[in-house]
RNA sequence: GGAGAGAUGGCAGAGUGGUCGAAUGCGUCUGACUCGAAAUCAGAUUUACCGGCAACGGUAACGGGGGUUCGAAUCCCUCUCUCUCCGCCA
């Protein structure tokens, strides 16, 4: 949520937020809305002052005494006229609360102008594209995938984009997230093991509603939500809270399974491991100081793609245009790695600042030097999300006799250098 | 899942219809005393929103929501959570 102050007092900034984000909303609406609001807010408090007043003169005196029964009388009919004011204020409010929800975080910046993801801009390269053998293929299509990976299996079981894991396929998902806990554990992020399940104020804190409510699997009966990454439930932690100064910055990370309906894909982008219903990835989160969060952005940049680099999977660093920037985002940075076999690249994780967006959502606050509450700013990124990074690897590393040749930094988490699709 | 008890400020814990944003203790901060410290004494010590350049003023909040009443921390309903007992269970 924005701070309602600024729409207040500088309309025109949030304005170009929105048109740099190439969305459409009706401001003057929203402005017109809180103006009603504040104008029913004054003049509800203004009749349960006089109530009070009156409430106090009471107290003094006798009960059912005639000057007694006079005031009864009197507050009667303010108490009616309050209700009805209240209700109308009420009915504002929610309205008011629902329009503030619908306005998206402010673009920093530095963030590149653009609509699509033609507008990117790349920030960093890393390892040669070219180095990828040129008949590497699909990793759908490599001989004996669906040994290891087996679909057809999980969509009898669950549904497309449900794979069972088998063999070596289950062991190398479970070296890649050992790999990368102990890697973010290095870095300075302390490991967290989450519900996976959320409440709806918890989805609302960091932004998955209203605005991607059709994108979360729901339980029926107690209306919880399947988490569609760590940094719901990781974010949530400190809800409600006040975290010492000098606590920050707050390093965490967390592995869970990742649920996503995406509804709406199709195509090549859902073959294979490209885009699954379920899927595991290792979240790292921070909650900053705001004067350091850009610092702190570029430095978790830095922590995932390390990751990369030590996994020797050729990647590019793209800054995400204005229009491509999620709803809660004032900055990312998506790191794709190259996947030879399909010759294009794939996000394996994605970075951004969300300043005070998620946090005053989510009403995370640290105590300022004057001692008053002010809100942290928070960071996620994605360090990393395994299918992605196997598909690379499975497509990248793939020898001539049909096995899959393991970076070094895998081998003592995986047992053996190689993988075996029989 | 069943039965019962409970939820009050940073913590502990009073308050069962009016003058209660809330006693008291602890903690924290400031001052006094002291060479300094401890002890002691005095004072201060919630948050959010609205209005205001500000000083300040107003309103709200006793787990959440709703109700009764002229008036609710206090009475009623409901939800959530915690505890005790029973049941079930990795």
């Amino acid at each position: 949520m924005l701070d309602p102050k600024l729409l207040r007092e500088s309309p025109d900034t949030v304005r170009a937020a929105i048109a740099k984000k190439h969305l459409n909303i009706d401001l003057e609406a929203i402005q017109s809305l809180d103006e009603q609001w504040r104008s029913q807010l004054a003049q509800v408090e203004t009749l349960r002052a006089q109530q009070k007043s009156v409430n106090g003169e009471m107290a003094g005196l006798a009960k059912g005494s005639p000057e007694f029964m006079a005031k009864v009388g009197e507050m009667k009919s303010l108490k009616t006229e309050l209700k009805e004011l209240e209700g109308g204020l009420k009915e504002t409010e929610s309205a008011w609360q629902e329009a503030m929800l619908s306005l998206p975080n402010l673009p920093h910046a530095s963030v590149p102008e653009g609509k699509t993801d033609a507008d990117h801009v790349v920030a960093a390269t890393h390892g040669d594209v070219n180095a990828v053998s040129a008949d590497a293929q699909a990793h759908w299509e490599i001989p004996g995938f669906e040994n290891l990976f087996d679909f057809a299996r999980g969509a009898k079981t669950t549904g497309a984009g449900f794979p069972y894991y088998v063999g070596d396929g289950a062991r190398i998902v479970r070296a890649l997230i050992h790999f990368f806990l102990d890697e973010a554990g290095t870095a300075g992020y302390t490991e967290v093991n989450p519900p996976i399940f959320v409440n709806a104020d918890s989805a609302t804190a960091t932004g998955q509603l209203p605005d991607k409510e059709g994108q979360m699997y729901e339980t029926v009966i107690d209306q919880l939500y399947a988490v569609p990454t760590a940094e719901v439930p990781l974010t949530n932690f400190f809800r409600d809270e006040i975290i010492p100064e000098a606590d920050l910055p707050v390093r965490r990370c967390a592995y869970t399974p990742c649920f996503r309906r995406e509804a709406g894909s199709y195509g090549k982008d859902v073959r294979g491991l490209n885009r699954l219903h379920q899927f595991d990835k290792v979240e790292l989160l921070k909650w900053v100081h705001p004067s350091q969060s850009y610092d702190e952005l570029e430095a978790l940049r830095n922590d995932a793609e390390n990751l990369l680099k030590k996994l020797e999977l050729p990647y590019r660093v793209l800054l995400m245009c204005g229009g491509d920037l999620g709803f809660a985002q004032a900055k990312k940075y998506d790191l794709e790695v190259w996947s030879g076999g399909q010759e294009r690249w794939l996000e394996v994780s994605s970075c951004s600042n969300f300043e005070a967006f998620q946090a005053r959502r989510a009403r995370i606050r640290f105590r300022n030097t004057d001692g008053k509450p002010e809100l942290v700013h928070t960071l996620n990124g994605s360090g990393l999300a395994v299918p992605r990074v196997l598909a690379a690897l499975l497509e990248n590393n793939l020898q001539a006799d049909g096995t899959v040749k393991l970076p070094a930094v895998l081998v003592p988490y995986f047992g053996r250098d190689t993988l075996r699709f029989a």
